[in-house]
RNA sequence: GCUGACGUAGCUCAACUGGUAGAGCACUGGUUUUGUAAACCAGGGGUUGCGGGUUCAAGUCCCACCGUCAGCACCA
């Protein structure tokens, strides 16, 4: 019932990859009929909207007198089943407009489909009792569809516009054999496991509270593993002339009417009136309006003002990782990957036209060092002017001439998402996905022509002019809350040692052996490795048990055997029981790894994130009905 | 914010159609001194998210609020 024309090119897949996708989408789109036959059944008064295959299923949206729960599935697929059973034909068929309009009289839905479908006829599918509007291709009967499984349901605006009619989505999947969908529900399982919010309980990393919703609550695990990943990002600015800045976080509104963050982004800001509810407080405090920086942006403007500036000192990058407040709707929050209070590993280039290109450039090969250095998969977007910017058109299309530029000459793969540009700058962004599947943004390249001209920025040419200086806004990890989630599903909570939050456990076997355990301890503490010392009157077992659970790289066990003679027997999370080595050489190999930050890590990409990765990759086309 | 679901001890979960809250792990005390994935005994711990309501009686039913989850919309 959609159009779902493969618009990309297809030439680098074979043939019979091409056709086992096509047969899969066929599957999916026609299951989506098939569960619109049985809601048909169900609701006779049902208003049908879209119901197409998507990258892991299908869905279709539904319009009905009642909600629907999880616990109406059972009556659902019990009457898929019986269509499934009863082996339907899929006929294709082709109405005039107006033979449509009139079949589809009671169906609002529809008729808004209709009337944006170009010519004068449009194509119809109908299996038994179901008829429905829709381009096609189908399979050719119901028990080609034998494969499937409700999954959830959902509320979905009409069109996805949030002014128009929420109506019921019912999400499902289906697949060829039984195998397949089997595995693909276990698959689900396993991401369930992943999940960074029980990592993170279960390893002691970080929770959550209601004092503070959409805040992160850092436990001393958790913030080790974090100032680590920090650090790296300070290196790598270090590394690559960046300076760092600190600047506050609560500024007069002032500081946003001339950013434009007031016009443009104050609804997703947390405004202050007044300095405090204190009496006591001096009357100017309480005649200011305060707002905490969502953006690190304007003070950053602020700092390149602060003095007189030279060509000279172009490309001046300057780095700040400040404490960003956003007051994101309840309904976005998402664990650590959508917060409302987050740090990023930001910075801002102030440069000259002719630099643009070499600085974007240079981040890019940032990203790359940094992502594929953690095994990442990422892919790049390019986003656009928004309905709400700032500036003029021409000075937009110039930076999106740029920036697209700039990327197409490093030969980089990407998609443009038009209209998603920031309101001051369009942005080239990489998406990392989640254990779910699902893509979040991290880093970030945006091209701004407006602020510095807001805060009318200047540096001093060679031949003594003043110019305005063009930003490049760039983050490479983006939020190192979101950053961090993603890693801890990336690695399953089992991190390198370099980020690992307990690098080794020394693990004693007798209580005669805790001295031992400890100066080896201290000795590795003094090296700055972060060691735990489990002397308890436990079983060794036992103390193996709970340190392979904790998912820390190193274990150190030692009895008298290892204690008498300075050695260790060493169990790794990645090699498991390795035998006994001397302190000394085990040590210098934990040292270099920290160094190096080596990927001693099983990174076992997830298969449900291949599988998306794989549907991207085959474009799901947006359905046009 | 919208639609739906959910919220019981620190964690994971029990408690039939309303009858007055229980287990494992964790924690505390003791016994055990242990050789590579989980010893034994005992104990403490919950105004069942918060506030109303219905009822002789509410973890269970109803309402409102807070929070969480999925999706939508928004976005790093």
């Amino acid at each position: 019932m959609h159009v779902h024309e493969r618009t990309r090119d297809m030439s680098d897949q074979s043939d019979a990859v091409q056709a086992e996708a096509d047969k899969l989408w066929r599957i999916r789109h026609s299951a989506s009929h098939i569960l619109a036959t049985a809601i048909q059944e169900m609701f006779p008064e049902a208003k049908f909207a879209i119901g197409p295959p998507i990258a892991d299923g299908f869905y279709y949206d539904f319009d009905l007198p009642r909600p629907l729960s999880t616990e109406d599935f059972d009556e659902i697929e019990g009457r898929m089943k019986a269509v499934v059973k009863a082996n339907q034909r899929f006929e294709r068929d082709e109405w005039s407009k107006a033979d449509a309009r009139e079949f589809f009289a009671d169906q609002p839905y529809k008729l808004e489909l209709i009337d944006g479908i170009e010519g004068d006829t449009v194509s119809i599918f109908k299996n038994g009792p179901f008829t429905d509007l829709c381009a096609g291709p189908h399979v050719g009967r119901t028990k080609q569809c034998k494969h499937f499984k409700l999954l959830k349901v959902a509320g979905a605006y009409w069109r996805g516009d949030e002014n128009r009619p929420m109506l019921q989505r019912v999400y499902a999947t289906a697949f060829a054999k039984r195998d397949d969908l089997d595995a693909h529900l276990h698959m689900l399982e396993e991401a369930r496991r992943r999940d960074h919010r029980k990592l993170a309980r279960e390893l002691d990393l970080f929770d959550f509270n209601k004092l503070s919703p959409g805040a992160i609550f850092w436990r001393p695990k958790g913030w080790a593993s974090y100032l680590q990943l920090q650090a790296y990002f300070r290196e790598i600015e270090q590394k690559n002339d960046y300076v760092e800045i600190c600047n506050p976080i609560l500024y007069s509104k002032e500081l946003f009417e001339q950013s434009g963050h007031w016009d443009h982004y104050r609804d997703h800001m947390y405004i202050i009136r007044g300095g405090s509810e204190s009496e006591e407080a001096g009357e100017e405090s309480h005649n200011v309006t305060y707002g905490l920086k969502p953006m690190n942006c304007p003070d950053t403007m602020l700092f390149f003002g602060s003095k007189k500036r030279s060509y000279r000192e172009l490309p001046m990058r300057v780095a700040e990782f400040g404490m960003l407040h956003r007051n994101e709707l309840a309904g976005a929050l998402s664990g650590a990957t959508r917060v409302r209070q987050f740090c990023q590993d930001d910075a801002h280039i102030f440069a000259t036209e002719e630099q643009i290109p070499g600085e974007i450039d240079n981040v890019l090969a940032l990203v790359d060092q940094t992502y594929s250095m953690f095994g990442l998969d990422y892919h790049f977007e390019l986003s656009t002017r928004p309905e709400d910017f700032m500036g003029e058109v021409e000075v937009w299309d110039a930076a999106e001439d740029a920036l697209k530029t700039a990327i197409d000459s490093s030969g980089r793969d990407y998609k443009i998402n038009e209209g998603d540009g920031a309101f001051y700058g369009p942005k080239i962004d990489i998406f990392l996905r989640d254990a779910l599947g699902r893509t979040w943004q991290c880093a970030t390249i945006q091209l701004d022509f407006q602020l510095p001209r807001a805060f009318d920025l200047t540096y001093t040419t060679a031949d003594n002019s003043e110019r305005t200086p063009v930003v490049i806004h760039r983050a490479i990890a983006g939020s190192l809350e979101r950053f961090f989630a993603v890693l801890l599903e990336h690695f399953a909570g089992a991190f390198p040692t370099w980020l690992a939050p307990v690098q080794v456990k020394i693990l004693s076997i007798t209580d005669d052996q805790a001295d031992v355990a400890w100066e080896i301890a201290r000795d590795l503490r003094a090296s700055g490795v972060r060691v735990e010392v489990d002397d308890r009157s436990e079983k060794i077992g036992k103390k193996i048990a709970e340190a392979e659970v904790s998912k820390t790289p190193y274990m150190f066990v030692i009895g008298k055997r290892e204690a008498e003679a300075g050695n260790v027997a060493v169990r790794t999370w990645t090699e498991g029981r390795r035998g006994v080595m001397a302190v000394a050489d085990v040590k210098a190999e934990i040292l270099e790894r920290i160094a190096n930050r080596t990927l001693d890590a099983k990174v076992e990409v997830s298969a449900i994130s291949q599988l998306a990765a794989a549907a991207d990759e085959a474009d799901a086309a947006p359905p046009e009905y």
